[in-house]
DNA sequence: TGACGCCATTGAAACGATTCAATGAGTAAG
DNA sequence: CTTACTCATTGAATCGTTTCAATGGCGTCA
């Protein structure tokens, strides 16, 4: 359908050899060929098939990046500090949204090993690394994002979760509250269940302090939402005084909620706290407290590293671990 | 690197089309040579190189998207719906996000040409039809997103954004509000000019109501926000009593600068109107009056429309085009 | 027993690029 | 005039699949 180098290279009477090195080469050519060749490249609208040159080269030039919520903005930031990075090496970000479904995973993780990808950047949903370690075993290197490797083989970059929940429901406690409720799952999602253990670390300290688990099917504004009003309908004596969301979307949820029952005010009756401070939590109908993430920075650290891997799969795997940030607002 | 064909061919001791009919027509192979086949394939760990494969078959299963602003969630909902659509007819969609930079734009649309993709789905930032008219001729089809086709020549999907517009600032008139802002830009982004322009319209009929513009250099909540500290600096007396954004970014960026100054509270001194009805504008810090659109819906029937074209070149170009609704809330 | 058809299997060609050893023209040196 | 050498250009091999005409083995039927 469009024209092939074979084509360029009747046109310009040339061998395909030749229009390849003006491709590639440009000074392997004499001077007047390579116009020749430009002229026939131009008049006909050759476009070098990417597919062609991939398989014989044998390296690909794209990244896939597989999240588990792409509605979450502090995903699409750590997309967006890849994709600059990734932009800014010639190379190009493909994403895939696993909705927290490690079958999902599974699918996307085939269409990539089929891809040949250069590379996966990957915020799990289920339990990977075992498949990881195949695909890094056939040449595709992979970083994980937001979480640690268990194993130690592959490298990571993430936030101490752990810290953040000790820090998010310390920062509860100094401001004496004493009954906290926790919201956020799956349970058996990594970073819910980091920062709920970083939670109860921060409890063990404080012996009048309980904490309640209120547990959500995915991290989402919805099931923020259902939490809140189900803590809506109990009774006064039976609430919370403070709650921690496992992330932003979860505590907006939640505000929702809450802003519908004319009972309870955000913080007098309860005060609130959420995780990743996205754009929107400033602007929430009471701005949120939050614990910050340097997403951007993770997602071009995790690409550099992950380029560096495709470079030289013998580089030793590195686990970057940044550290996160309270962010205090009227939530609290 | 990892395993091809002939390795698989070889171990099973068969010859490589033997493995390709396994793979692809199981019919045509006898039942021992299939299972002697598949277990070479499982010793091996071989994965079909889906890179060999679409240069020999010369069509892709990848849909390239192209997006102004990968976050603002308006796109995330469009993409998830093609996302969902194309999972379902088992293609896989790659995002690009162009940041309206018609440079960027440019880029992205080389790269997926090089990549022969199955075709685009593109929300333009610049003026492309030129381009996706001649992509259509080497094979690659698009549909535009969220605008229609200047020549006719290309099927869309998009939003009545007169209309929008029209439906926004008739609603400010109604509720007595006489000394009208637009916020929004750039310009001669078509979405922000359309909006505008179905303003205007509503306007024409209300010789006592007059608009002001305020343009930004994008669609962000930042840019909202220096425009809406630019409002709160004039004096009293020149302020607009309505303001009207292209979009809820806008209106949370502008929200942010009126919640910081004492003077302007929303809606009883300055109304406001945001456009796309974003999750978080329900939970905004006064709940945000907004033109809802379509979005899941607009990116399932977009991928439709472009998986037709890609199966049959010559069907004639689609333009649907769906009604926004006006969702009332606290701050108009 | 020989001819025929059926089916599973084979092996080579093709997709569109890159690479590299071989070719050939042109120049400089002896 | 021959030899040696440079430099541009050529054309075939290659990457990993799919496809398809050709092959070969086997059973059936006359």
């Amino acid at each position: 359908m469009s024209p092939s180098i074979k084509d360029v290279a009747a046109f310009a009477g040339v061998s395909v050899g030749t229009v390849s090195n003006v491709l590639n080469h440009p000074d392997r050519v004499s001077p007047d060929t390579v116009d020749k060749v430009r002229g026939a490249i131009k008049s006909l609208g050759f476009v070098r098939n990417d597919v062609a040159r991939h398989l014989r080269a044998g390296e690909s030039r794209t990244i896939a990046m597989l999240v588990m919520d792409a509605a979450n903005p502090f995903f699409t930031d750590l997309a967006k500090g890849a994709e600059d990075q990734a932009a800014s090496l010639g190379l190009s970000v493909v994403m895939g949204n696993t909705a927290e479904s490690s079958e999902r995973e599974n699918n996307y993780l085939d269409l990539f090993e089929e891809q040949r990808v250069r590379g996966v950047l990957i915020s799990p949903s289920g339990d990977v690394e075992e498949r990881l370690l195949q695909l890094k075993k056939f040449g595709i290197p992979s970083v994980l994002v937001d979480r640690t490797s268990s194993s130690g083989k592959l490298s990571s970059v993430s936030v101490d979760d752990e810290a953040g929940g000790r820090i998010a429901v310390q920062h509860l406690i100094d401001s004496g509250r004493k009954r906290i409720g926790f919201v956020g799952g799956a349970l058996d999602v990594p970073q819910v269940r980091d920062r709920l253990s970083g939670a109860r670390e921060a409890l063990a300290a404080h012996p009048g302090v309980s904490l309640d688990v209120f547990e959500t099917s995915a991290t989402t504004v919805l099931e923020g939402r259902r939490v809140g009003e189900q803590i809506v309908s109990l009774d006064a004596s039976d609430r919370p005084d403070a709650l921690f969301a496992a992330n932003d979307l979860v505590a907006i949820g939640v505000l929702q909620a809450f802003m519908a029952s004319p009972h309870i005010r955000v913080p007098d009756d309860i005060a609130l706290i959420g995780y990743d401070d996205i754009d929107f939590s400033p602007s929430a109908i009471v701005p949120l407290t939050s614990i910050r993430q340097p997403s951007r920075l993770m997602g071009e650290t995790a690409l550099d590293i992950l380029n560096t891997e495709a470079l030289d799969s013998a580089t030793k795997p590195q686990e970057v671990v940044f550290q996160p940030e309270l962010i205090v607002r009227s939530s609290t």
